[in-house]
RNA sequence: GGCAGGGUAGCUCAACGGUGGAGCAGAGUCUUCAUAAGGCUACGGUUGUGGGUUCGAGCCCCACCCCUGCUACCA
């Protein structure tokens, strides 16, 4: 049995999910559940980036200590994922100074060990007030940070350590060229490559202790540095699978099939990490998935405006399977798409009501007139011709629209065959055929609809099939 | 500014250089097994603008106008 190893993209958990997160989990967990359905022995990684500086001051502008304040946080993240219906096989937190401490200090030292980690001077325009550094574009007309006005900037001068991006220069740029790396969508690989065309630089990978106030992991053998997001952050996907604790666990899932993450952070995925990775002479991720952004009703989500989208809510409102058949069906998993409830009880009635759900009531209740139970094995495989294809390149919607087509073909020969003016002996053949479809329909929508999926698979495996209360009332 | 992606029906999107399609919404009609559901039919577009290449351009070339993203050691 072959291995696939997922993740998605590690979180912040200063607040509560939204939509875009509740989006990115369903991919990965709908990507999981396929994996599973060839047959692969799969694991599903997510986590929580805890150790930056800003989770620290959250933390303490809610006045909590940071466990706590992360502690809360992760629970919301897994409140949202269990109502999606996701599995994380592993959740990895970025604080577990158990595990992932001493991971990220073993993936920092293998990087030293090959020369590619050494000091220099970092000199930056410093925010006494904000505790942080500032680059000269976000700093208003006369060179002072917004939240400070009128303040001067001090120019400090610190000592960090970087990582020697600019060596793996050729080497990134085969990766990608050669899809070794492949990236999906195509046109994101080339904003990478493009990237690197321009030249790499070394980036910077700690801070003091002290500027960091002593939150993070410490830097191996110099404790007066903290490691900076990239060897901490990133590297939760190899934490979680027992990198520097359990190498037999490690062997067994290393690299990373496939990589779910949002548009903002390909760099780090396509670029930084690779590079961390070969460095330190570890097997490289296969694969990275980039899908796009959500808006809501056409506008960018945002706090101030007061329109972000709690997953949680439209779950309670509308069902886990009507925000998973939403987010896969109406959004293009590559380019941004658009979050409307107006249009989620549009496709909610036209697809799930009157599509897939009348379907199932029609054919069942027809069933129970006849007494017509199932007459064949489960499905083993999935019927759709390009069904395999869509999901191997991430083109949920477009499988979907496969299985859709499907639904409307079904009742297409029903109102040719007019089942119901037939004669029990005529009519049981017939109903029999469709009822091998629905299970295979069924079949097919469980990475998407895992729920509905087992509901129908149940109601027409049954000897006598009988009406059950709809799957999807109309709203 | 540079690079990339996009601008097609009311909405979401398709269309190897060869008669611009589908789904949803709205309209009419047939049917009753089903969740006032389903089928069928028609309606719906000067393909962002202006040029050019071509027998033929949504697609290729030029110019321009909009929208989105990237342009690093801030995630």
């Amino acid at each position: 049995m072959s291995k696939f190893y997922i993740t998605s993209a590690i979180p912040y958990v200063n607040a509560k999910p939204h939509i875009g997160h509740a989006q990115e989990f369903v991919y990965a967990d709908v990507i999981r559940r396929f994996h599973k359905l060839l047959h692969q022995d799969v694991l599903y990684l997510c986590g929580a980036d805890e150790n930056a500086l800003k989770i620290f001051q959250a933390a303490e502008k809610a006045q909590k200590t940071p466990q706590e304040f992360t502690n809360q946080h992760n629970q919301e993240f897994l409140d949202v994922a269990k109502k999606l219906d996701i599995q994380f096989d592993i959740w990895q937190r970025g604080s577990d100074s158990i595990k992932h401490f001493p991971s990220s200090q073993k993936l920092w030292e293998l990087c030293e060990k090959n020369g590619d980690i050494y000091k220099k001077s970092y000199t930056g325009l410093y925010c006494v007030g904000c505790e942080q550094f500032y680059e000269k574009e976000e700093l208003n007309e006369n060179g002072e940070c917004f939240e400070h006005p009128g303040r001067k900037l001090d120019e400090v001068s610190e000592e960090n350590y970087f990582f020697r991006l600019s060596k793996y220069q050729d080497f990134l740029e085969e990766l990608l060229t050669k899809n070794l790396l492949k990236v999906t969508p195509e046109f994101k690989k080339n904003e990478a490559l493009s990237f690197i065309k321009k030249g790499l630089q070394d980036f910077s990978i700690s801070r003091s202790k002290e500027r960091a106030r002593g939150w993070g992991i410490p830097v191996p053998n110099d404790p007066n540095q903290i490691m900076y997001v990239w060897f901490d952050a990133l590297n939760i996907y190899q934490t979680g699978i027992g990198f520097g604790w359990d190498e037999n666990l490690y062997k067994k899932w290393n690299p990373q099939d496939v990589m779910v993450i949002g548009k903002g952070i390909i760099r780090f995925h396509a670029i930084y990490w690779p590079a961390i990775l070969q460095s330190a002479g570890l097997a490289l991720p296969k694969s990275l998935f980039v899908h796009g952004y959500l808006t809501v009703d056409g506008q960018k989500m945002s706090k101030t405006l007061g329109n972000v989208i709690d997953p949680i809510d439209m779950i309670t409102k509308y069902g886990t399977d009507t925000l998973r058949y939403y987010l896969l069906r109406e959004i293009s998993s590559t380019g941004d798409g658009d979050f409307s409830e107006r249009r989620l009880t549009e496709v909610y009635n036209a697809d799930l009501a009157n599509g897939l759900g009348n379907l199932v009531a029609r054919v069942a209740k027809l069933c129970e007139k006849h007494q017509v139970g199932a007459n064949s094995e489960l499905p083993t495989k999935v019927s759709f011709s390009n069904y395999y294809m869509h999901l191997e390149n991430f083109e949920f919607n477009l499988a979907l629209e496969e299985i859709w087509r499907e639904i409307k073909n079904i009742d297409i020969e029903i109102n040719k065959d007019q089942p119901w003016t037939l004669e029990k002996e005529k009519a049981v053949p017939v109903l029999q055929s469709y009822v091998t479809k629905i299970l295979h329909i069924a079949y097919a929508l469980q990475p998407f609809l895992p729920q509905t999926a087992e509901k129908i698979l149940h109601q027409f495996s049954q000897t006598s099939i009988i009406s059950q209360i709809p799957l999807f009332p109309r709203i």
